[in-house]
DNA sequence: AAAATAGTGTACCAACCAGTCAACTTAAGG
DNA sequence: CCTTAAGTTGACTGGTTGGTACACTATTTT
């Protein structure tokens, strides 16, 4: 009964475009508000708080990476090394594409938040870390896959799985910081490396 | 003539340990202030803004990496490539004992400012990518000493320079998100497969 | 159609923000 | 020792912050 209204979706998609252009104390509710077209009393009726808000809007970003690059990047469709591989490319694109739409490098959602929140917000730092861990899961699988098809010796996957995920933000904030979203392209075949982490 | 005084020098150490910990928009200039003994017009006495004492920690920040960190690895006492092992061992102590006295895993003074500030911030984001710099070169110098002395196969040593600047910082960041400075030890081998990136 | 409930609008709050100002104190240099 | 400039002090400003209170409206279910 009552009311239905999206509201709520647009305020998550307000925080997600607003702070990864700024940052998350830049970005007022107020601010959130308006552009989302919604009035306090509604913002405050769908989240107790602005950092409510940011969780649920960390949760909408991971499915959407699952979707959108995770998902179709580790499809069995390619030998597990190329995936790792095909995972860069699409994070190049993705990206490159926001950084055309947005007018500059934004760098990654997470890596953003988790370095400007973690020391502040436990219940943040805990999301990004159990997202971050999603991924590391993902490649540690597509490793494990590499090793019993013969394609990499018999390594610690899972110290290598955490190589990738570090490059992977590391590239990203790199980027950020150069404002050259190319480069996530140039330094794509890094991983190729790291992946014989373990190896002699 | 006139009186002379260290407060500005206590400001810049209150924002290092206070930014450091937090993040550049928790911490206000009247929190600086008290914990550095200093009164607000004393701030503006010496920094026109509190972006100006950013910038200022910033340049002291690059200061004392140089002295105790890149500096020392990079020291000609070891063959090229021992040197880049050595500066992430240097890099892991330096953030061990940091953690160990704030209470946790704080990242890097740089990536951290630059995630928050580096879309809000020209200034801020030109001298973060210039200290980055910095660095990339001199990983790229010791890289070029290793070809040349054969202890690395001819590749573009710009392009392996600026990954491993790119790990390093990503390491530091899953560590900061993941609350664990050992993974900083547990990841350092990945510079070592990294050196091959433009490798066959 | 009416009761129950979901969502909206607006006015408001205390706390805090970065930054200003002008009067004042201190000490170094001549 | 006295001039002069460097440094200090604390009160002040206008604006913003996240969050609250509560009356109000729209809609769905019974």
């Amino acid at each position: 009964m009552g009311r239905t209204s999206d509201a709520r979706r647009r305020l998550i998609d307000s925080f997600i475009e607003l702070v990864h252009a700024r940052s998350y104390a830049d970005v007022g509710v107020n601010e959130l508000c308006e552009h989302a077209g919604v009035k306090k009393g509604s913002f405050y009726h769908f989240f107790p708080s602005k950092r409510d808000l940011a969780l649920a809007a960390l949760d909408e970003l991971a499915q959407r990476y699952r979707r959108d690059i995770f998902g179709p990047a580790f499809a069995n469709d390619l030998p597990p090394l190329k995936r790792i591989q095909r995972l860069f490319e699409l994070t190049y694109r993705y990206h490159l594409s926001w950084a055309e739409a947005a007018g500059r490098m934004e760098g990654c959602h997470f890596g953003n938040l988790a370095m400007e929140l973690s020391t502040q917000d436990e219940a943040i730092r805990q999301k990004v870390k159990q997202i971050f861990g999603g991924g590391v899961t993902l490649f540690k699988q597509a490793l494990n896959d590499a090793v019993a098809s013969g394609d990499l010796p018999a390594i610690d996957t899972s110290v290598a799985a955490h190589a990738l995920e570090a490059y992977l933000e590391g590239v990203l904030l790199l980027a950020k910081t150069r404002n050259d979203p190319d480069l996530v392209q140039r330094l794509a075949p890094g991983a190729a490396k790291l992946v014989m982490i373990g190896a002699p």
